[in-house]
RNA sequence: AGGAGUUUAGCUCAGUUGGUAGAGCGCCACCCUUACAAGGUGGAUGUCGGGGGUUCGAGCCCCUCAACUCCUACCA
């Protein structure tokens, strides 16, 4: 292969497809469950089957990509399991519209025939993520696919079902649950999404018994008074301590309920009256509870008022019957005022629908114990939050949690393992399907119609892809996981029941590290979604910019935990920088055309010229700025480090220094350099690949100097790679940056005077020590290249009329810098360009001593930030008379 | 109401234990220099949200105020 292949412009389209084929086929994402080497899991997020790719998801599979592919290239035996999500209730509520679509319901084709269509609609669509996920590069070991609805996790979900059963931490209770009118079922607490909405606040006057008298209550919900149960005040409220005890007549009914007291009342609030509807409102539920009352259901499961009230109310939704209870109440004079009032409003977070509260039989997990387990190995570390500010969080969600609702009245999803008899009413649980009641023996039984809450398999995902309830090697080999990498909207929902379930069923945690990572917002930092039309297509996105652009863009934004805005142009910036890449290779490998990779060991140091030395000197640093930020999960900076070091450090100055080497005469130093070249290129790949793995695996196809994959190569640390690393040296990175401190001075000289690129000048460069003095004798070849010099004196310089001049200084060498103008330009600008030199340095001289004739501050402060502060001073006052000078001489 | 977070150059963000403010993009000027105009070289830009305190010294530590964001809960 040669560079004549290469375009001058990175195509990502033509290397993607058959670069990720290629990886595929040779089996390099699969891991072993037997292996020496030591092993690191990442359990993916398991993706809602019939969804597709988002930019959530690409931003979350980048991340943990890049984990995998790390530690993959570390030596680790790394697994990244995929799956996919049944998602319950939301892939039924697309199933019914597309039914809806048809005039049908689920109900008029009945549960089997529902099903049917839901797996139809799953193997459709079931594929399209995974495809997806390809795209962007995921290395997921796809042999070990698994999806929550798979023969294995199903004997999982029931296994723990059963067990949590018999150990009375999974039990039936009715209770007041949030339910979903429009989805008719069961909602889990995190499933209600409150929103602040307008509404208003009714005061309405209930007669009381026996007197001419009434009680104001306020409420926002006035239809739902057709299911009180008693009138509440505070205990010691003076207005209402001695109605405590009376009865008051409902309006609109023929029913009278009792003035009850609790504490729990604010008087401040409304009329300091409160009326307590037990079977639509948890707090009047809980007063419900320990006062005793009647709990009123009005309200059918579609979300209508039921039987239980007055005729002229039955039928109508909550809204309409809200209308027309104010409009009577109005008319029989017991509205007393009306004034708007902020609530905020539970809303079903799949439909929108706004959730009831709604007294039904459900199954639920005892949480206190399984909450108590999760807290635990938080406090105690053996499990922690990267970020860490996430721990607080989990904590004090796990400190006030309720009791998990499971059941759901859906049909997709798993199905509770729970048969009533008909007979003695006694439940059987069982692992197999039961044929006749474990109590009585009666055949008559049927099996309960619910199904679990989709976070309940999700919960157990960390053990159930692994084989659990059997032994299996994986499980062995792999469990504990050691990341697990999401965003922080479903800390609750599944980070920590996932810890509840690994700690109580594997007595371990599931993983050791929690990664939180922000949600992707758009320019203005609003969510992303298909209503706004702001949602940022990834596949778009890949087609358009390539999915290492992509890649990058996400991983270097990633940053503290926060979320983070995304905006097209990044893409563009890092697309510019694939470009980049490509580029410097396709130079380096023009530049290695003759260039065969020596049999024998390294060469000497003493061969290898200083930008040899240098470059490798600052690879160095940067395999262990990679390292460090790798693993302490810095993304972005390690991406900063990485890119920085590649145009920077490489392009910018590497490959300029060597090109005259390259098309030089000297044979030999061109072989060292060509040797460097090649051991540099080779590992800014490795490097690069787990933020950029396809360009980074195309172009290393191509490299004299590689092995069989890169995706298998090692990651170069500084203690894996010593050997070649040791033949960088300090000393020649100090030399390079003097030098280049000097191109940069002169070609600050030429830009300032706006001396043309093309225009030849001479400088003149008078070192102020015999060291500087050899460097830069040693290097004057590269600065008369770069600053573009026609001619260059080092040494003392006796005439300095009508020049520029700068002073350069890096540690102890301190370096003037000239270049006369005569006959260049009108002397205007560089009398300019000085003129503000001098008043930057005389403004820091003066700062400076200001801080030195503090006495205080030269007691306290440490010597050392005394004695640079001096030496500051001394330098800036050297360069001032030299500016002062060459001012004189051109005025 | 409680909790968390943010506020640094026009934009997006870095700023480790307090020691004279950084990057990328954008902007301005000049350049099609033989890897790359998706490029090169040079340049300008900040009372680090306001106020107060500790300190010789604060973007960083403490107090306070303000604005915005998110989460949890919710007063009918």
């Amino acid at each position: 292969m040669n560079s004549e292949e290469l375009s001058d412009r990175y195509a990502p389209e033509e290397v993607e497809s058959r670069i990720y084929k290629w990886w595929e086929e040779r089996g390099f994402f699969n891991a072993d469950d037997a292996s020496i080497k030591p092993p690191y899991c990442i359990i993916l997020p398991p993706p809602n089957v019939t969804g597709s790719l988002h930019l959530g998801h690409a931003l979350d599979h980048s991340i943990q990509d890049c984990l995998i592919r790390w530690k993959r290239m570390s030596g680790f035996n790394a697994l990244w399991l995929p799956g996919t999500d049944h998602a319950g209730i939301a892939t039924q509520n697309v199933v019914e519209k597309e039914l809806k679509k048809e005039k049908l319901t689920r109900q008029i084709l009945g549960r089997e025939k529902f099903l049917e269509r839901v797996w139809a609609w799953k193997d459709q669509y079931g594929s399209r993520i995974i495809e997806q996920m390809k795209r962007l590069g995921d290395s997921c070991d796809w042999r070990r696919h698994v999806f929550t609805m798979d023969e294995s996790v199903s004997r999982s979900v029931r296994k723990v079902f059963v067990t949590l059963y018999q150990n009375k931490k999974i039990y039936q209770g009715e209770r007041l649950i949030n339910w979903c009118p429009r989805c008719e079922t069961a909602l889990s607490d995190l499933e209600v999404e409150h929103r602040d909405s307008k509404g208003s606040l009714w005061h309405i006057a209930y007669p009381i018994i026996g007197t001419m008298d009434t009680l104001i209550v306020a409420t926002t919900r006035p239809e739902t008074m057709l299911g009180d149960a008693a009138i509440c005040v505070h205990p010691d409220d003076v207005r209402y301590k001695d109605l405590i005890g009376k009865i008051v007549q409902l309006p609109l009914t023929d029913r009278q309920i009792p003035i009850i007291a609790d504490k729990y009342v604010d008087q401040e609030f409304g009329s300091g009256a409160l009326k307590i509807t037990p079977a639509h409102d948890f707090n009047d539920y809980k007063i419900g509870q320990t006062h005793k009352l009647a709990i009123i259901n009005i309200l059918t499961p579609q979300g209508t008022l039921n039987d239980l009230v007055p005729e002229k109310f039955r039928k109508l939704s909550v809204p309409e019957a809200r209308k027309k209870i104010v409009e009577a109440l109005k008319e029989q004079g017991f509205l007393k005022k009306e004034e708007g009032h902020n609530l905020s409003v539970g809303r079903c977070s799949r439909c929108e629908s706004v959730v009831e509260p709604f007294l039904s039989k459900q199954w639920f997990v005892a949480i206190q114990d399984l909450a108590a387990g999760a807290k635990r190995v938080v406090e105690n570390g053996t499990t922690s939050f990267v970020p860490e500010n996430w721990t607080k969080t989990y904590l004090h969600w796990l400190g006030k949690i309720e009791d998990w609702c499971i059941s759901r009245q859906l049909w997709w999803g798993h199905r509770i393992p729970a048969w009533s008899c008909a007979e003695c009413k006694h439940v059987t649980v069982s692992m197999d399907d039961p044929s006749q009641c474990e109590s009585c023996g009666n055949a008559e039984i049927t099996q309960d119609e619910d199904v679990l809450d989709t976070w309940f398999s999700s919960a157990l995902w960390p053990f159930s892809t692994l084989g659990w309830p059997d032994e299996s090697e994986a499980l062995k080999t792999f469990y504990p996981t050691d990341v697990l990498v999401t965003g922080h909207d479903i800390i609750f929902f599944w980070v920590a029941r996932m810890i509840m379930m690994g700690l109580d069923f594997k007595k371990d945690v599931p993983f050791r590290t929690a990664y939180i990572h922000g949600l992707i917002r758009d320019s203005q930092g609003r969510k992303m979604s298909k209503s706004l039309g702001n949602s940022v297509d990834p596949v778009e996105a890949i087609e358009k910019y390539g999915a290492d652009a992509l890649r990058f863009t996400l991983l270097s934004s990633v940053a503290s935990g926060r979320d983070l805005k995304f905006t097209v142009d990044k893409l563009e910036i890092n697309r510019n920088f694939m470009n980049k890449i490509w580029n410097a290779t396709r130079f380096s490998l023009t530049a290695l055309k003759d260039f065969v990779p020596p049999k024998e060991e390294l060469p000497s140091k003493s061969y290898l010229s200083v930008s040899d030395q240098w470059i490798t000197y600052r690879l160095g640093e940067v395999e262990k700025e990679m390292d460090d930020s790798l693993s302490n999960f810095k993304f972005s900076e390690a991406a900063q480090s990485i890119y920085s070091f590649v145009w920077h450090d490489f392009c910018d100055w590497y490959l300029e220094f060597i090109k005259p080497i390259i098309y030089g005469p000297d044979n030999q130093d061109k072989k060292s350099t060509q040797l460097v070249l090649a051991h540099t290129l080779n590992r800014v790949m490795r490097l690069l690949h787990p933020f950029v793995p396809f360009i980074t695996e195309a172009i290393y196809q191509k490299l004299p100097i590689r092995n069989d994959a890169l995706i298998i190569d090692k990651y170069p640390t500084p203690a894996n790679d010593r050997n070649w690393l040791a033949l960088g040296s300090e000393k020649a990175a100090f030399e390079m940056e003097l030098v280049k401190e000097v191109i940069t001075a002169i070609r600050n000289i030429r830009g300032e005077n706006r001396i043309k690129p093309g225009e030849k000048i001479t400088a003149k460069i008078n070192p102020s020590d015999a060291e500087a003095q050899k460097i830069l004798g040693n290097n004057k070849s590269f600065i008369m290249n770069l600053a573009r010099l026609s001619e260059c004196e080092i040494g003392p310089i006796s005439d300095r009329q009508k020049c520029a001049v700068t002073l350069v200084s890096r540690g102890e060498a301190k370096i003037e810098v000239v270049v006369p103008l005569i006959g260049l330009v009108d002397f205007d600008e560089e009398i300019n360009r000085i003129k503000k030199n001098i008043e930057k340095i005389q403004k820091e001289i003066q700062s400076l001593n200001k801080k030195l004739g503090n006495e205080e501050y030269v007691r306290n402060a440490p010597g050392d930030v005394v004695e640079k502060d001096r030496e500051l001073v001394m330098q800036n006052k050297s360069q001032l008379n030299s500016l002062q000078e060459s001012l004189a001489r051109l005025q």
